[in-house]
DNA sequence: TATTGTTATACTCTATAACTATA
DNA sequence: TATAGTTATAGAGTATAACAATA
């Protein structure tokens, strides 16, 4: 018995895997993060890290509760990396008397100017992250995944802040 | 001062994440991957656990680093999982004489009928977990992670073993 | 009683490096 | 010297439940 040619990677059968949407993502999930973590360096942010300095920087005042749930991150977990941002003086934490079982979150200074830093460079290098694909290819990808997890495409119009444009909804909802 | 109208979660504002393919990715994963663990009950079989035994039972006498590979799983982590396979009876690792460094995996009859199993619920369940899109809409988006992710789309022919073609293939590798 | 957030525990996943044995 | 795999360690992510404070 001679020995055998092993089984190399070029050769791998699948055997049905590459046609599972969760494998895919998988895998396309570790290619997109591994780029963003080659590429932003702030202050040994972790990518959930930088998602929450943008949401509370775009929502000043969101709860620490809506916070998580748009994130998808339990809010277990999130209460130790908040205060791990609040320790590097990036964000304040605050107890509202009208509610003090809640906690507002906004930004410092320092978190605002950061913030400004990573979504900056987020887009910069969004398309160099999705490598491979065209410009239009990547756009479809991204309103497949948008419609599939349903997170919309734009901002809320808000009616309890400043108008976005002089595009206006008739009633307001609350 | 009255109370302030909290932000809602439908009032969120992304802030420009909601065009970020790593956010979008990672939202997808988790709602596919939830759909799985709900549906597929496999004697506490984890989705890596389930892909390794679909790769082996494809691929017979793949080797663990092979393995690792294809599935984009470090070495050092696939170890202990394999090992855990193993005890269970659903897989064997072999060292082959012509070259003591390496393991070659196979499964056992019993890895054999749930790798089968496995994959037939994958299969079943697969636009079950993608719901919200139309079938063209899932298969546009597996081919756009399929061309990104440079999985192929079908199973590579085997020159050093038996044709696909319309028989299947043997066990024939040692 | 229900809600908001905190703490503790445990398990999975990942990254890294040191190590063994073989080639 | 290089390669294949193992082991150990540590950090991140996640799930769960018990808990405190407040509504």
């Amino acid at each position: 018995m001679n020995r055998p040619e092993p089984i190399s990677i070029q050769d791998v059968d699948y055997g049905g895997l590459e046609q599972a949407t969760g494998f895919l993502l998988r895998l396309a999930q570790l290619r997109v993060f591994a780029h963003f973590y080659t590429v932003l360096d702030h202050h040994d942010l972790r990518l959930g890290a930088m998602s929450a300095l943008i949401l509370i920087g775009r929502n000043p005042g969101i709860r620490h509760g809506i916070l998580a749930d748009a994130l998808s991150i339990k809010l277990a977990h999130t209460t130790k990396m908040l205060k791990g941002l609040e320790a590097k003086g990036l964000i304040v934490r605050h107890q509202p008397a009208y509610d003090r079982r809640s906690i507002e979150l906004r930004l410092t200074d320092a978190g605002e100017a950061l913030m400004r830093d990573v979504q900056r460079q987020i887009a910069l290098h969004e398309e160099l992250s999705v490598a491979g694909l065209t410009e239009r290819e990547r756009q479809q990808l991204k309103r497949l995944l948008r419609k599939f997890t349903g997170v919309p495409a734009y901002p809320p119009r808000r009616e309890t802040h400043a108008p976005i444009a002089e595009a206006d909804r008739g009633e307001g909802i609350d």
